[in-house]
DNA sequence: GTTGAAATTGTCATCGTTGACAGAAAGGCG
DNA sequence: CGCCTTTCTGTCAACGATGACAATTTCAAC
C-alpha cells in the first residue's frame, strides 16, 4: 500500500480497487491523515483557494459582496480567504505576492489607486485577476464593473425632477482621474440638461470623510441643495454633518448615495441611493473566476452590470 | 551561486560576503525572483501567515475587529486571511482544514457553535488557536473574552436605574448554553435587585432576527418597557420593530445593545450600548497569538477584557 | 496452461525550499 | 610556507504530495 495509492483513492482516480480504497479510507479514519495541501499545491498548481481582496473591510458594501462571493464560491469546492489592502498599493502587493505564492487558483481584486501595472506583473506570473471596477486590458485579467456613468446621471435626473437646482458631489479621493465614472456620469447630466453642477469635493469614502467633505462643499457653496455622495457610508456621514449644521435633509438637502447597503434601509432618513446589486456582482466575478480556472483561455469580454435607483427618502 | 546561498540572502542568514549578497541581490531584482512560499511552508512548517476566523462578515463587528487585528499582525511581517463560517460547525471545519494544511502560524476564532472538540482536535494537530469569547481549557489554546455578565448587568442597572421594570431579552439562538453569559447578568441583576424580569427570546443575532424577536416578545409580553439585545445589530432590529408597531424608543420602550459598532452613534435614536472595545480585543488576541508563536509553551492563562456602557439615546 | 490485454499497484523523479553537514577559500600566525 | 581557524559556499536529503511510467496482478480466451 504505497502513498501513491493512497493519494488516488484521497483524489478520486480511476484504477483502484474497489476492495483497496475500502482498507485506505478505513485507515485514512483511523489514522485521522489529512492530505497536506502545501505539498500537493507546490507540485500541481493549484490550491482550490481563491482570494477575494478588498480595499477597506469596514465599509459594509465589502462583507456583504464577501458572504455573497464566499459562498458561490464554496459551490465550486474551493474555500475563499479574505484580505485588504487598505487601498494602499503597497499593502495591495503584499497581499497579492502572499496569495500568488501560496498558488490561489485566482484573485478578486477592488484595486488599490495606481496599482494598473502591478496587477499586469502578476498576470504575467500566471495569477489569474478578476477587476472589479476598473477595466485593465491584458491577459489573465478579467473586468467586471456597474455602469456608474448611468448611476450618476440616475441620481442627478432624479433629483433635477424633484426641483433641486444647486448639486454638489462628495466624490472618493481615492478614485484616480481614469476611475472618476461617477463624476463623469454627474457632469454628462447637468451638461444634458443643460444645467451647470455644483462644485465637486474629494475626500476619503468613509462616514468622516463624508462629514468632512460636507463640510467643505457648503462652505464653498452654501445654498447646495441636494448632494450626490460617491457612496453610501459618506451619503450617511452627509446626512450626519448637514443636521449637525442645522439643515434638514431631505427638506433643506437631498442626499443621494451609491451601493445601497443593508443600512441605507435603516438609516432615519431612509438613504436614496444608487443601488449596486451585490449579488449580480458576486454571480459575475466567480463566473468569470470559474472559466479563468477551468478554461484555458486567459480572455474574458469586460463585463458591465446594470444598476438601478432606489428612492427612499433622503431624496 | 548554488539555490542555497540565495536561500541564504533571501532569509538574511549570517555568512555570507557582502559581495556575493550584493550580486545576488542584484539577479533577484533583475529577474524578479520571489521564494516560493509553498516550498517555504512546507519544509519549515510556518508560513508567516494567520488566520481570523469570523462567523459572520456581515455583523459590522467582525469587519472593524479584522482591521484592527490585521493591522497589529502585519506589525509582525505576517499576512492576515480572513475567513467566515457561517456559524456552521461544517463550514468552521472545512475554514481550519485548509488554514492548518497551509501551515498558518495561528488562527483567532469567533467559535462556531458546538465546536469545542473540533477546535481541539485541530490544537492537538499542532494548530495554534485563540479563542474569542468562550472557555476551552486545553494545551494549545488560548481564550480571551469580554466581561460580559458584568455587561448585562451593567446594561440592566441602568434601566432599572431609569425606571423601567419590564424588561425583556433578545438572545441570540446561536449561543449554547455554556456562552449565555450576557443571559447571566441578566437573570443575576434582577435577583440582586429583588425583581423579576421579564421574558427572553432568542432569535438570530442579525437585523431581521432582532425584528422577528421583538415580535415574539411583545406578543409575549406586550407590556414591556425595554429591552437588552444580544448585539447592536440586533438592537437595530428592535428599533425598527418597535417603532413599525407605533411604539417609540426610548419614550415607550428602551433598549440597550451589545458591542458598540460604529453605526450605533450614526442611529437614530442613537443607541445606549455596551461597548466591546474592539481596540482592546485586537491587542489582547494577537498578544496572545504572538505568544504561541514565538515562545516555545503552549498553555496561556484566558484573559477577561472589561466592557462599559455607552449611554446615547436609546436608552 | 499459455497468451495478451486490462486493471491495479508500485517506483522514481519532481515541485522549490531549508537543515545538516562537508568542502573550499580566506586570513592569522609562527 | 605550512598549519589552523574562521568564514564562506556548495552538496545532499528531506518536506509530502503527484506525474510519468514500469511492474505486477487479474482475468478471459484460446
Amino acid at each position: 500500500m504505497s502513498a501513491r495509492t493512497v493519494s488516488r483513492v484521497v483524489n478520486n482516480e480511476y484504477g483502484v480497487a474497489e476492495a483497496t480504497r475500502k482498507q485506505v479510507l478505513e485507515a485514512i479514519e483511523e489514522l485521522g491523515y489529512r492530505p497536506n495541501l502545501l505539498a500537493r499545491a507546490l507540485i500541481t498548481k493549484r490550491s482550490g483557494t481563491v482570494g477575494l481582496v478588498g480595499g477597506d473591510m469596514t465599509d459594509p458594501y465589502f462583507p456583504a459582496l464577501a458572504e455573497a462571493v464566499h459562498h458561490r464560491v464554496s459551490e465550486s469546492g474551493r474555500t475563499t480567504f479574505f484580505a485588504c489592502t487598505g487601498n494602499d498599493p503597497q499593502r495591495q502587493d503584499m497581499v497579492l505576492r502572499s496569495l500568488w505564492s501560496y498558488a490561489v487558483d485566482g484573485v478578486i481584486v477592488f484595486p488599490a489607486p495606481d496599482s494598473v501595472d502591478q496587477l499586469r506583473g502578476y498576470a504575467r506570473l500566471g495569477l489569474r485577476i478578476v477587476v472589479v471596477d476598473d477595466v485593465i486590458d491584458a491577459p489573465g485579467i478579467a473586468c467586471v464593473r456597474f455602469d456608474l456613468v448611468a448611476g450618476a446621471r440616475l441620481g442627478v435626473r432624479h433629483l433635477l425632477d424633484s426641483g433641486r437646482r444647486r448639486v454638489g458631489m462628495l466624490a472618493s479621493e481615492l478614485s484616480p482621474p481614469r476611475r472618476r465614472r461617477r463624476e463623469s456620469g454627474f457632469r454628462s447630466a447637468f451638461d444634458d440638461a443643460g444645467l451647470d453642477h455644483g462644485a465637486i469635493v474629494r475626500a476619503p469614502p468613509t462616514v468622516q470623510g463624508g462629514e468632512a467633505g460636507i463640510d467643505r462643499l457648503l462652505d464653498l457653496q452654501p445654498d447646495l441643495d441636494a448632494i450626490l455622495a460617491y457612496n453610501d457610508v459618506m451619503a450617511i456621514g452627509a446626512v450626519r454633518a448637514i443636521e449637525a449644521r442645522g439643515r434638514r435633509v431631505p427638506d433643506d438637502i437631498a442626499v443621494v448615495g451609491f451601493d445601497d447597503v443593508e443600512l441605507s434601509a435603516y438609516m432615519r432618513p431612509a438613504l436614496t441611493t444608487v443601488r449596486l446589486d451585490r449579488s449580480l456582482l458576486s454571480i459575475e466575478v466567480t463566473r468569470a473566476l470559474h472559466s479563468f480556472i477551468d478554461a484555458p483561455g486567459d480572455r474574458f469580454d469586460p463585463v458591465v452590470l446594470p444598476v438601478e435607483l432606489v428612492v427612499r427618502q433622503s431624496a
